[in-house]
DNA sequence: TAATTCAACTATAACGTTGTAGCTAACAAA
DNA sequence: TTTGTTAGCTACAACGTTATAGTTGAATTA
């Protein structure tokens, strides 16, 4: 085991002080060429590296980003993590991660830690259950604290800010108009609880394509998916609400709002015997594994995580680097694209 | 913007040294109660939190683990992070995510990074191409440096660290024989290249369980999935291959040695109008979300990611809290569980 | 009364850096 | 000879913390 010399080490095996070591090894001018060359030779051969913490110390930058996100084990937030640890580590940003598991308490947690700790600036999704309590005073803090925060997918508007969204309302919309011109009048929509501004988004854009077409929505087809921690039980109670109305109700269209709850609902339907999508097409927000690999194969929205990582990311780096005014905050939208597959 | 409350300025405002400060935040004997108590009270106050840079730096100690894998947007290895992430929190270890993208490259660069920076240990699955290269100086170097390395499912056995592995071989012995059992003889095998341990142990394990049954191996049902960067080309060769295969030998069951390849496979009979499990039947490695969700659900072998999350981090904090000697190295096996759906 | 003990603090060094200011010897200019 | 300039170095403080080794003044003991 070989510890890392420090220039302390180097200043006394050569019998100079250590500011000359330090300047040599920045090839400062102030220092003779041969003293220098002797300097960087020796820290080469003795494979000197600074010392990041102490750096971090003087500097007061650690070149580190937070990033905290419901889960990991998700389509949606893999990629985004992905295309942020990608565009940090470019330029020359570390990624540390913390999940809150759809937690209040962890996700203030996570806070707490992160910014008394080894981070200059902070990328988040809120938890729901953060969202459903409205209590958004960690974030706050954080932010009072001179780290900049840049929240994305899961917004709130009125905090001091960048933020990435996407056009949930609008390709909800979309899609929903999409499956009207294919003659599809009884769409059943699959959602979240009304909290989860995404879920509460998308809702919406469904209701206002129905009224664009002067179709009256039926709150019958209308789920939403109660939230509860374990997923099992929530598909359960999707499954058999689900059944439930296409016993009772014509449905021809399904609109979900995330890709579990689509590949769910196919599940269903295939129990049933319903063909998709010659009795029901099917059209779901996440472009993820289960909609390409299920048979048929879902026609989704792609959020375009990699653009949402990669954004924020950018964002926050502007802010870490000054390129940005500090006190200047932007809130970029994404669009969102149809991808048709076999389901509608 | 609030900074942070420090010692010193705690000190200056109480006139009173920091070293007084310091001790009676610790609750020292050394300081009478009565100033113990108003110091305490004012940082409290001010929400005093010590400075964890300055702390790293003193006690050369950081609290985060580094990790370093092939890819995040990847089932099996978020659930690893997922994992990873939980035991650390709890113990109050911090976890920086570094991803290869299966280039030696991008590893050794992540190796250097992290070992450079603000880390007390690495837990890692070696990149691809890392294994077809079979050099690992970085990994010796980092070890060389003191820095404890647990390596987990992608593993090479020479190197002075602790290990986490999955009994493959075994595994896919023993599915292999499941579906002999079922009277399958024909069995296909979708596997990776070579220098990929565990596809490699896979295909052994295969290559056992029929050799136990006196079949005689058969190459053209051996199907090495080139290793392409981009998934998609990869997709498309092992489709082909495999439909040509399926016009000309007879095949009654499929092991693939991952969920994707299955996926794709179970593509490919569909469109050829060959029914599963009636006609061929499946297993493959990786419980992941496409298994569960597809059409008929795959029987998959789970190689329990969350348990070698946990594992792995439990050994690395292990060396690095000093429970056990850092001299002496574990190699952990996890036992794979066949979970039965609907293909086979 | 002088020595001893002790409570309650303070000073200092160290972790590894860097930037600023300061020092010294050699040489040039006046 | 004195003063000034410069090259080439060193000292010091600071980033925020903690552990070790002092220091001080008052109370206790012989």
């Amino acid at each position: 085991m070989i510890r890392r010399i420090t220039l302390k080490e180097i200043a006394n095996e050569l019998n100079v002080s250590i500011s000359t070591v330090s300047k040599s090894l920045k090839d400062s001018h102030e220092i003779g060429v041969e003293t220098r060359e002797k300097i960087k030779a020796f820290a080469k051969a003795h494979n000197y590296r600074p010392n990041n913490i102490a750096l971090s110390l003087k500097n007061r930058k650690t070149k580190t980003i937070g990033v905290i996100i419901p889960e990991i084990v998700h389509h949606f937030f893999s990629i985004v993590i992905n295309s942020i640890e990608k565009f940090s580590t470019e330029n020359g940003y570390n990624v540390i991660i913390a999940v809150s598991n759809e937690s209040f308490e962890k996700e203030v947690l996570n806070m707490e830690t992160l910014a008394n700790g080894h981070i200059d600036g902070i990328i988040m999704s809120i938890a729901k259950e953060t969202l459903k309590k409205q209590d958004f005073h960690h974030i706050r803090e954080t932010i009072d604290l001179g780290i900049p925060v840049v929240l994305f997918d899961r917004v709130i508007s009125d905090l001091k800010c960048d933020k990435v969204i996407v056009n949930d309302k609008q390709a909800a919309k979309e899609a929903t108009q999409t499956l009207i011109d294919d003659n599809r009048k009884n769409i059943l929509l699959l959602t979240s609880e009304d909290y989860v501004s995404v879920g509460n988004l998308r809702t919406e854009g469904y209701l206002e394509a129905l009224k664009d077409n002067d179709i009256i929505p039926d709150s019958d087809l209308i789920i939403k998916v109660k939230d509860k921690k374990g997923s099992q039980i929530e598909m359960t109670y999707l499954e058999d609400e689900l059944e439930k109305v296409l016993k009772s109700k014509k449905v021809d269209a399904i609109l979900g709002v995330n890709e579990i709850y689509a590949g769910s609902a196919l599940k269903v339907l295939k129990k049933n015997k319903i063909i998709v999508p010659d009795e029901i097409s099917i059209i779901s927000f996440t472009d993820g594994v289960i909609s390409r690999y299920s048979s048929p194969s879902l026609s989704t929205i792609s959020q375009h995580g990699e653009i949402m990582g990669e954004r924020s990311a950018k964002l926050l780096i502007n802010k870490l680097t000054g390129k940005t005014d500090a006190s200047e905050f932007k809130t970029e939208i994404i669009k969102c694209s149809l991808i048709k597959r076999e389901s509608s």
